[in-house]
DNA sequence: TGGATGGCGTACGGTACCGTATGGAGTGAT
DNA sequence: ATCACTCCATACGGTACCGTACGCCATCCA
């Protein structure tokens, strides 16, 4: 990823630094964003940075409210119950957070998670982003007739499933493994 | 942590330095394995460690076969099947990855998986870890006369259930969270 | 047309590292 | 006693950052 904009460059502002920090985040870590880095990217000096940003941390802030607003849309948006069709929409949960499409947001998802191991607001991020998706798929469960304790334990596979999938290196454990996942899916949302 | 041996320290040996990086490894990631931080602990300089390694690459490798190694040797422990216990053996296993004791371990696992989304030596590590471990569970599902595709789809799950779970902040989701993660144990264990 | 901003560049001091070069204290073998 | 070898300290140059101080130009507004 080199300049964006490569000539007459218009004025930033900041949400445009804040896009940028999570794409490196994404790639990097926590510990990739910085500022004199993103400068660069953008073409510019960190001269820009500090008028747009009290200083990293503010930087830090905007991204992860950023983050959790975009999440707690996205969640709403796809969790909606269509009458009749919960079960084709948990499968749909599913296979979205675990294929390898949506490579970026996953990729992202585990970057703010191993933020918030070592960052008591990224927890607390984290913390309230979990919270809304659990109860969100919950619902999703209780729709389809479960008891409100399989729906939240079932929620809580779901998820915890789904991230630690992506933590895994399996393609080489068996070439039918999307035989496998589908499979799984199947169990987690009940036959 | 601060100087381990704060007197008359004897002579360092390679293993302590790479115990001391895994250690530094959980708490702070890859980004933490500071030689002359690592020095500073010690209460020497880096001039020690240079001594016992080529540069910084070489600690790293040191680390992750040391990581290998032990973890190997962890799952044929812990997968040995005492023919009419594998249920018990299963769920045993889910608890001992999901628990709040073993907590360093955990964290091991998350620093090194997360060293492993970026860097291709973590990543082959961590696949011959996940392979190894998959094929002992995948014998203990099979001991208990699952099918052999049943029982490579239930140990994917397990091992995805329990990494994805210490990635989650569901604490504050339901007091009654430890009797959720014991139906989900039952659940992947099968009844 | 001049003055106030907005938006950025330049320059600087400071910190935390990596890696190397070299020296030096201790210890054991001869 | 001397020599070699082990293990570490010191000192250095270099890089990559953070944050601040300040200066400069363009634009809009009176």
């Amino acid at each position: 990823m080199k300049h964006r904009n490569t000539r007459p460059r218009a004025a930033l502002d900041r949400n445009e630094w804040v896009e940028a920090a999570i794409a490196v985040l994404a790639e990097q870590g926590v510990q990739g964003m910085r500022i004199e880095v993103l400068a660069k990217d953008f073409g510019v000096t960190k001269g820009s940075f500090y008028w747009h940003f009290k200083d990293r941390q503010d930087l830090f802030n905007a991204v992860l409210t950023t983050w959790r607003d975009g999440r707690i849309r996205d969640i709403n948006k796809q969790t909606v119950a269509t009458p009749g069709k919960e079960h084709e929409q948990l499968l749909h949960l599913i296979e979205v957070y675990g294929a390898m499409r949506n490579h970026k947001g996953i990729s992202i998802e585990l970057a703010v998670r191993e933020w918030a191991r070592r960052d008591a607001q990224a927890a607390a991020v984290v913390e309230e982003v979990d919270h809304c998706r659990l109860e969100c798929t919950r619902k999703l469960f209780v729709a389809r007739g479960l008891a409100d304790d399989e729906a939240k334990s079932r929620s809580l596979l779901l998820y915890a499933y789904v991230f630690g999938q992506s933590l895994m290196a399996c393609e080489s454990y068996d070439p039918r493994l999307s035989d496998f996942k589908r499979w799984i899916a199947e169990l987690i949302a009940k036959e």
